[in-house]
RNA sequence: CGGUGCGUAGCGCAGCUUGGUAGCGCACUAGUCUGGGGGACUAGGGGUCGUAGGUUCAAAUCCUGCCGCACCGACCA
């Protein structure tokens, strides 16, 4: 991508309204722009991001058996009465009407209308247990928006849903997804804690909130340090008990949200030197539903004696657009973000230091054709002055820029600079593809 | 929804108290110089001062209504 080509408008200053750093970045690097309260529209920069992080959710559910629908956003009122969530929504769901005065809604969520659809589908205990799940746009009509894409009202949100035989097989399905976001946060360069965020009576309702840890955030968290000695990297979700005992095994230390902080088994539990108190942000929530929705919609089966037995259900939910900021609130310093590889926009910032030169601009002009056939590469041919550049570059956080100048070319080399360390060394133009191959990999 | 502020050029702001025909920095346009960390000089362009009404010879400025945005509190991926 040709810089002077791109749609891109950066800001030397930050907006005034921005208080959170990852808001103040997403609008200073032309990543998004508000159209109105908690509003936003996805520029090239932001929406390119975006789209990694979407893909690279749905690829990781695909992979392991859970499959893309996508359902609308706009949703009749009548699953939603049916369901009783009509009215207990409240004012965060926006309700519209259409030209007929049917009612509508904007979906916050898609429980009913998944349960719904199942409902029709499934038939026998032989078509359990199914996997599905939508990366869709969402609405609630927050209270108080703000923090940019943190906290919106139009957001884009991966929610799956499981459907099963029963509690245990149900249960599985939870585990399943538990570890699956435990990878995917992985995947992503994030570190998670996974907390309680519902302690029911035995039987009763399991949830856990996926949190980022970042000073910005606005939950504070508590748990047992030891939560990160467990690498799920390996554990095989088709197997069940695998998938459970890794779960188990998370979930069996200290780790809990301020609401469900209970002081004392804290200090009782948790040896003093492994007690850690932060602060985070939500980027996921899983739950286990037990019958509510079947039972509200009829989702039955038939089993093996040949009678109707409901159907156990749980959601999992990402907030996909929130991810974003999140990854930006943990990756950034004062000079820009520092985009970790798996989710950067582009993997190489070309920045050629001199593009009144001609030996520079032949120099660029190759590199570019040739590397991004591999790479997504920027590159920065605008005619403007060096520091320009350079403060550009970082601000978006390209974690490679190449950087070409002509007394380094003089002497066959250019200069290799990491976003993330601020480091650069003088790599030879003979040695820079087995370079960038060992950089980019990942 | 309650409490508090704000709305003047693309962005950041001054001007408002004490009414008199709109200004600064950045950005933008043209040119010259410059060329490894947001460069310098010269010359330019761009504003229904959120909106509607009122007071006045005269309103960005004073008064009223409305709209929008943000901050502090209760909800949420």
């Amino acid at each position: 991508m040709r810089l002077s080509k791109y749609y891109s408008f950066t800001l030397k200053e930050n907006p005034s309204d921005a208080y959170l750093v990852s808001h103040k970045l997403m609008l200073r690097a032309g990543m998004i722009k508000q159209a109105t309260s908690g509003i936003y529209t996805w520029l090239p920069l932001g929406l390119k991001v975006l789209n990694k992080i979407k893909d690279l959710i749905r690829i990781a559910h695909i992979k392991n058996d859970v499959y893309e629908i996508l359902m609308p956003t706009i949703q009749p009122s009548d699953i939603w009465i049916k369901s009783g969530r009509y009215d207990d929504y409240g004012k965060e769901m926006l309700k519209i009407s259409d030209r007929n005065d049917n009612e509508l809604l904007y979906g916050p969520t898609n429980e009913e209308m998944i349960t719904d659809l199942v409902s029709n589908d499934i038939k026998s205990y032989k078509d359990l247990p199914k996997l599905l799940f939508h990366v869709q746009w969402k609405f609630r009509d927050e209270i108080r928006p703000r923090f940019g894409v943190m906290r919106c009202r139009e957001f884009l949100m991966k929610d799956a849903y499981s459907f099963d035989l029963d509690y245990e097989n149900s249960y599985y399905s939870y585990c399943k997804m538990f570890i699956l976001y435990m990878k995917i946060f992985k995947l992503l360069g994030l570190k998670i804690i996974p907390v309680k965020a519902a302690s029911g009576p035995i039987g009763g309702a399991l949830s856990h909130e996926f949190i980022l840890e970042t000073s910005s955030g606005e939950t504070q968290i508590f748990y047992d340090k030891r939560v990160f000695d467990h690498d799920v990297s390996n554990v095989n979700l088709t197997n069940k008990t695998d998938a459970i005992v890794a779960t188990e095994n998370i979930l069996s230390l200290y780790s809990r949200t301020s609401e469900k902080h209970d002081l004392s088994v804290f200090k009782n539990t948790v040896e003093s030197q492994n007690q850690i108190i932060s602060n985070g942000i939500e980027v996921g929530h899983i739950f286990y539903f037990g019958t509510k929705y079947s039972e509200a919609f009829n989702a039955n089966y038939i089993n093996n004696k040949g009678s109707k037995e409901l159907i156990h259900s749980g959601s999992y939910g990402i907030g996909v657009s929130r991810l974003v900021a999140a990854i930006i609130e943990a990756n950034n310093d004062d000079r820009g973000i520092k985009w970790p590889k798996k989710v950067t926009p582009y993997d190489i910032g070309l920045i050629n230091v001199r593009s009144d030169n001609d030996t520079c601009n032949c120099f660029s002009e190759n590199f570019y054709k040739k590397f991004s056939k591999k790479y997504e590469v920027i590159y920065d041919d605008r005619n403007v002055r060096v520091g320009d550049k350079f403060h550009n570059m970082d601000l978006l956080g390209i974690p490679l820029q190449i950087i070409v100048g002509e007394k380094n070319l003089l002497n066959s080399n250019i200069e290799i600079k990491e976003r993330v360390t601020g480091k650069s060394e003088l790599i030879n133009i003979n040695k820079v593809e087995s370079y960038l191959e060992y950089k980019c990999e990942f």
